[in-house]
RNA sequence: GCGAGCGUGCCGAAGUGGUCGAACGGAACCGGCUAAGGACCGGUUGUGGCGAGGUCACCAACCCAGGUUCGAAUCCUGGCGCUCGCACCA
């Protein structure tokens, strides 16, 4: 085969055939009585061109779609731009503050210097981006009818109002409530800060902490003690204060707190406005007896050396199952002088002693003590190993722990069970204030440290009802998962969802219908957008169709989506005519629900989910989503994808390089499955090659050859029918890649065999099936090339408009095939032979063919193994057979052989006529190899010894 | 820390209880073809055997350690390592 690497300019026939496509309208869609399938593409984030990223998880629709296209199948794809949310408002504002990494990303893209300046304005991307998108879609090849692509927020009204629309809906069920809800606020810039936005502190977020109402006894002073393990107040024992802290008295509600100094700010911040009254030195408090709830004692109050005025409240309670409050009641208690110096009653803390509240299996009643023996802790200087020993009781407490008998009615309860339960009881007897502390330290890129700030009016999706989670379960219950492992993780993330801050104070979208002071954030404003895509044709391109759609309103939506109401008042509230919002209504029914949607694993846990919920809340079952194909990440070259590691590609970049079938083919190739796909730039050079040569090889051979057969062609035959068919199940399975390897890699293996096995001349029916069933396997992967192929070869109309091969189960010849792996293995046989012989130039082979009785034994013997493996039964099973008694002494011998290695047995046997033939058939191609003569015999009658050696499937191979 | 997934030859990757020294692709090496070749063709790529004219035997082997089984890359338990997510970020 003659590579001639310019003979396929794949940058052109692209540009050839895309014209071809626009011209004939091909990737036109209409609603029609086939069957449809229905393509819902997660839409792109517009604050950039699509990267390589976008492309390995779109290739694996535009694969699907032209795949089902040529099964016969109508196929929408739904693509839409989305501009919801505050990225594009925030990197707008750092084009107009010149920030020079945001320019130097813009003008990477390709903006000039002097257009610099317009994305300064969040509107423009919004503009811009979803245009070039579209121009990057169509010259990649993506059948998408572009006349359905749209883009959101309130810059595009019908998508504006299909979300107040949403909305409106959830609201009705009872899903949007109002809430509290804590967030990472920079005090300087007043607003929220996410991880991107942190110079410090990623990953940190509010944690709940609990402020617990101890009472002073015979004052009105409330001591505020902060706990995360309100279980253990049923062990309480004492009080903890900083012994050279100052503690404030501040009055909140009516009620006077003891808190730390630095505790009056978080008050402030997320209770309620504190008004100071007074000052306390610890001295003053020490000593001194306060009550908390749960129990009918008092505590003593306490110094700590480990405790810190300034984190929490300022104060905390002990309870002695916890080894760092152990210690510490140790140290007091075999320190006197400390206890005098600060006037405390020795009597008291000497009584002072755990209570056991938990009970943990394999361990004992003094949960402290153990730990503290566990790690050898010595004193309260331990620290590193105190805080271990912590850790560890409370994963096990929280792991194994159940409350013990002394627990009242919190008795037999588990530990977390008990804790929530304790939270909630003392939260609605106002003996407790919720607080949120930062897992650790944020400072904002303002380089402000950062504070928790409750904000008061977050409106929220409740996805933590559980009559919604049921209805989410049962939606995803009757969908197909892919790849099916990913289910569980489905299951967990439908539970763990709880309520979900919807809206926002800024950003781009669409607002709150009753609340217009928010904007709905970009995760919820996504979620059923697909049932959009099934009429987008007639809102985007309202002038087309005769009217406005300024006037959209829910009961154009509640009849469109939901068959709701009259279309002749549809008519009437939005002007858009009776026939016109009926035959959106018919597209609708036609397309919806999607049949498949696909995404990288990173928006499983919040979108994908989201959309069950979703829809399982708003559409009737029969419109819920059928198919998620789950992808990995991509990695460039083994790497992670970074700017900063220089390895990132935009898709334009790919495509104005190597032109989009090469593109697509080393996106389709890069991986499959949930692990991460590896996107091989090197690829690129051997996918032009393969095509190439497939090019070359199929305009000289195609409908040319001889026209009588050879055993060969029938294998060959064989071959392609089971390509087809195993490319075909891995279609219909979304396994691309597999599908790639079973149609070019393993068709062109099969191939170079064929050819080299007919010396070049293959039979002008067989080949001219290879070759139209391989072209047309290849168009969905690289449609640019077939369609080229397909027009060279003289073939009419359009190939991506062509039916996918068929294959034919009768011609899918077992026997052929293993008649072929015969012959490979015995060339592979004879190497060695000649390599262990030493024997350089052979001039004669023989190939001795075993007797026909051993043909016999063989079949009886693979039949009877299966029902036993006893040896005598064996050996007189086969020895009842007429032909096989006069070799008693062999069939004993075979028979011992297979019983201790069944696999000595050929696979599948073949006859004794059909293998000969098989040898007969490539003794020209051996004789041509090894320049010797070559012979068949029956081992039988000959008079070599290793002739006894022969068996079905493998000949003894004399060498001379 | 929690949840889900993964861990196979030089690399990528198939394989879910015997037919597995392990498909397929890449890479490397050897040989052939050739003026030359990054192209093509054939072969090799765990270790050992002064067994061997192949279709063989033996040892070891699919992250590590145990276990279930007549039998495990495949099932179970524990450990180690990696990936994704963990909420206002799309």
């Amino acid at each position: 085969m003659a590579v001639d690497e310019e003979n396929v300019d794949f940058r052109k026939i692209a540009q050839k055939w895309r014209k071809k496509w626009a011209s004939e309208k091909v990737l036109q869609v209409e609603a029609d009585n086939r069957k449809k399938y229905y393509i819902a593409i997660v839409y792109p984030y517009m604050s950039g061109l699509l990267h390589l990223g976008h492309l390995f998880t779109y290739t694996n629709s535009e694969i699907l779609a032209r795949y089902k296209r040529m099964r016969g199948f109508n196929v929408l794809v739904k693509f839409g731009f989305h501009c919801t949310g505050t990225p594009i408002v925030a990197a707008a504002q750092r084009v107009k503050e010149k920030e020079p990494t945001q320019l130097e990303t813009l003008r990477k893209m390709g903006i000039s210097e002097k257009d610099l300046p317009k994305f300064s304005d969040p509107e423009y991307w919004c503009e811009y981006f979803p245009k070039e998108t579209l121009i990057d879609l169509k010259k990649m090849g993506f059948a998408i009818d572009e006349r359905y692509t749209f883009r959101t927020t309130f810059l595009n009204p019908p998508y504006d109002a299909m979300v107040r629309w949403q909305f409106n809906k959830l609201k009705e069920k009872g899903y949007v409530k109002k809430g509290k809800h804590p967030v990472v606020w920079c005090p300087k810039d007043n607003l929220p800060v996410g991880d991107h936005d942190r110079s410090e502190g990623e990953g940190e977020t509010p944690k709940d902490f609990i402020w617990v109402k101890f009472r002073m006894k015979n004052s009105d002073l409330i001591l505020m003690a902060g706990t995360t393990r309100p279980d253990a107040l049923l062990g309480q024992t004492n009080l903890w204060i900083d012994p050279k802290a100052e503690y404030s008295i501040v009055e909140v509600g009516k009620e006077k707190w003891v808190v730390g100094n630095d505790a009056i700010k978080k008050i402030e911040q997320q209770y309620a406005k504190p008004k100071l009254v007074g000052k306390l030195k610890a001295a003053e408090l020490m000593g001194k007896w306060a009550r908390g709830p749960l129990v009918d004692y008092d505590l003593y109050i306490l110094p700590a050396s480990f405790i810190d005025a300034k984190v929490g409240s300022g104060i905390v309670y002990s309870a002695l199952e916890d080894p760092v409050d152990l210690v510490e009641l140790q140290r007091l208690q075999t320190n006197p002088d400390t206890l005098r110096k600060y006037g405390l009653d020795t009597g008291v803390v000497s009584k002072l002693k755990p209570i056991s509240i938990i009970s943990i299996p394999e361990m004992g009643d003094d949960l402290g003590q153990e730990m503290i023996n566990k790690y050898g802790i010595k004193s309260a200087k331990d620290k590193e190993k105190l805080e271990e020993a912590k850790g560890e009781l409370n994963r096990a407490v929280f792991r194994k722990g159940v409350m013990k008998k002394n627990c009242g009615k919190y008795a037999g309860m588990t530990s977390p069970a008990a804790q929530a339960a304790i939270k909630k009881d003392l939260h609605e007897a106002r003996e407790i204030a919720m607080f949120y502390e930062l897992t650790g330290k944020v400072v904002c890129r303002c380089l402000t440290e950062c504070v928790v700030k409750i904000v008061e009016d977050q409106w929220f999706i409740e996805y933590n009802d559980p009559e919604w989670k049921k209805l989410a379960h049962k939606c995803l219950g009757k969908m197909q998962i892919h790849p099916e492992i990913l289910r569980k993780q489905f299951e967990y993330v439908i539970d763990w969802l709880d309520h979900w801050a919807c809206t926002r104070e800024y950003g781009l979208g669409t607002k709150l219908p009753w609340d217009q002071k928010w904007v709905i954030e970009s995760l919820s404003d996504s979620t059923i957008q697909m049932a959009y895509g099934t009429i987008s044709k007639y809102l985007q391109n309202p002038s087309d169709y005769g009217f406005s759609t300024h006037k959209l309103n829910d009961e154009f939506f509640d009849y469109v989506y939901l068959g709701r109401g009259d279309p002749a008042k549809v008519e009437k509230s939005t002007g858009i005519q009776r026939k016109l919002v009926e035959k959106m209504r018919s597209d609708f029914e036609y397309w919806y629900p999607f049949d498949f949607r696909n995404s990288a694993k990173d928006l499983l846990q919040n979108h994908l989910t989201f959309c069950l919920f979703n829809h399982a809340a708003i559409f009737q079952e029969k419109h819920w989503p059928r198919t998620f194909l789950i992808n990995g990440r991509i990695m460039v070259n083994n790497q992670k994808m970074s700017k900063s590691k220089g390895n990132f590609f935009t898709m334009r970049e790919l495509y104005t390089k190597h032109g989009p079938d090469i593109v697509r083919l080393t996106a389709a190739m890069a991986g499959e499955g949930a692990d991460d796909a590896n996107y091989d730039m090197k690829f690129h050079e051997v996918a032009k090659r393969k095509l190439s040569e497939l090019h070359s090889f199929i305009i000289e051979n195609y409908n040319k050859g001889r026209t009588e057969t050879s055993p060969v062609d029938e294998w060959f035959e064989s071959k392609v029918n089971s390509a087809i068919k195993k490319t075909t199940e891995a279609m219909e399975g979304l396994m691309f890649k597999s599908a790639i390897q079973y149609s070019l890699s393993d068709m062109a293996r099969y191939l170079k065999i064929y050819l080299r096995r007919t010396g070049n001349k293959p039979n002008k029916r067989v080949i001219s099936l290879f070759c139209q069933s391989l072209i047309k396997m290849l168009t969905p992967i690289v449609p640019h090339f077939s369609e080229e192929v397909w027009e060279a070869i003289g073939e009419k109309g359009l190939i991506s408009s062509s039916q996918w091969p068929t294959y034919e189960e009768e011609k899918i010849d077992k026997e052929a095939e293993a008649a072929e792996q015969l012959v490979t293995d015995i060339l592979s046989d004879f190497s060695k032979v000649l390599e262990l012989a030493k024997i350089e130039k052979p001039k004669e082979v023989m190939l001795l063919v075993a007797p026909k009785w051993k043909y016999e034994l063989v079949s009886i013997l693979k039949e009877e193994l299966k029902k036993t493996r006893d040896q005598r039964a064996l050996i007189n099973t086969c020895l009842t057979e007429k032909d096989l008694k006069p070799h008693g002494e062999d069939v004993a011998k075979i028979v011992q052989g297979a019983l201790k290695d069944p696999s000595k047995l050929p696979e599948t046997t073949i006859t004794r006529e059909k293998e000969i033939e098989a040898y007969e058939s490539a003794k020209a191609e051996i004789e041509k190899e090894y320049r010797a003569k070559v012979s068949i015999d029956d081992a039988e009658k000959s008079k070599e010894p290793k002739a006894r050696q022969a068996m079905p499937g493998k000949p003894a191979i004399i060498v001379k």
